[in-house]
DNA sequence: ATATCTGCAAAGACTTTGCAACCTT
DNA sequence: AAGGTTGCAAAGTCTTTGCAGATAT
């Protein structure tokens, strides 16, 4: 076992995290396979899901499963470390945010109860600035 | 616009909300419809579903779309207003848990980034006591 | 009596898997 | 050359919808 399976460099890969940066939003596989059809990147829907997927267990994309069940990914810049997304629901731009308070909060109840191997989901969805200004939106 | 528009009580509606209590944990449509076939109660899959979102959209159940993106169903109370979960990764067990201090970072975080409509998901999965205790599990 | 509810079968949506050809290292 | 990578097609899951018969009020 001494061997590394590391990953290799593709077109593919390439397109798909340069699509995620571009929107920089949440976007679920098939959103991004769109995406990429409409920049002429030429990637297969499976290879989407599965690059997707992949960057996701190294890191280098955070994933989140939406109410509908979908799950969605997004670029959050990979030296961030742990934290979680305050999300407009209407444009559906994302903000990293670090929240300290909630992880200790959270090891705090765990803790009480006895839980162990704790983990957490935590996201937070409103109306961007943008998007609640009626007024300056008529573009 | 008088029409109440109310709900009927049904066998099926009842026998769903009794074995959902019975579980005691988050049960998925599927896994409540076979937990009914073993009880005996005839109820069609599809029933399940539409029943256990109607009582969702009630506040009767609360919901929870787990990591896999199947939504997962529970009764915790229906008094028991806005509160959050603290699951059992295992067994599936959960605990009701109240956040004030959560909700209020949530609403301090929202307002300084000018978001408004602020809602959140929030649950806190780990190992509960009993099943992190290989010692007395062996029955 | 009537509008809701139920359940079967079919359809729909998202995601995963099999496998041969392809491309990076 | 070797093995990860790609993409088409097919399969798999979970969930929703159409519709006719059954049921609660």
């Amino acid at each position: 076992m001494t061997k590394t399976t590391r990953s290799r460099s593709t077109r593919q890969k390439t397109a798909i995290i340069a699509a995620l940066v571009e929107a920089d939003q949440f976007c679920s596989a098939q959103n991004l396979h769109a995406r990429l059809q409409g920049y002429g990147e030429r990637v297969g829907l499976t290879t989407v899901y599965r690059c997707l997927q992949g960057l996701t267990e190294t890191g280098e994309l955070d994933a989140i499963v939406a109410s509908d069940g979908r799950t969605l990914y997004a670029r959050c810049g990979q030296g961030a470390g742990h934290h979680h997304h305050l999300i407009c629901r209407q444009c559906g731009a994302s903000k990293p945010v670090m929240a300290a308070a909630v992880e200790s909060w959270c090891a705090h109840l765990a803790t009480q109860h006895g839980f162990t191997e704790v983990t957490h989901s935590f996201e937070v969805f409103g109306i961007c600035p943008q998007c609640s200004m009626p007024t300056a939106a008529a573009t």
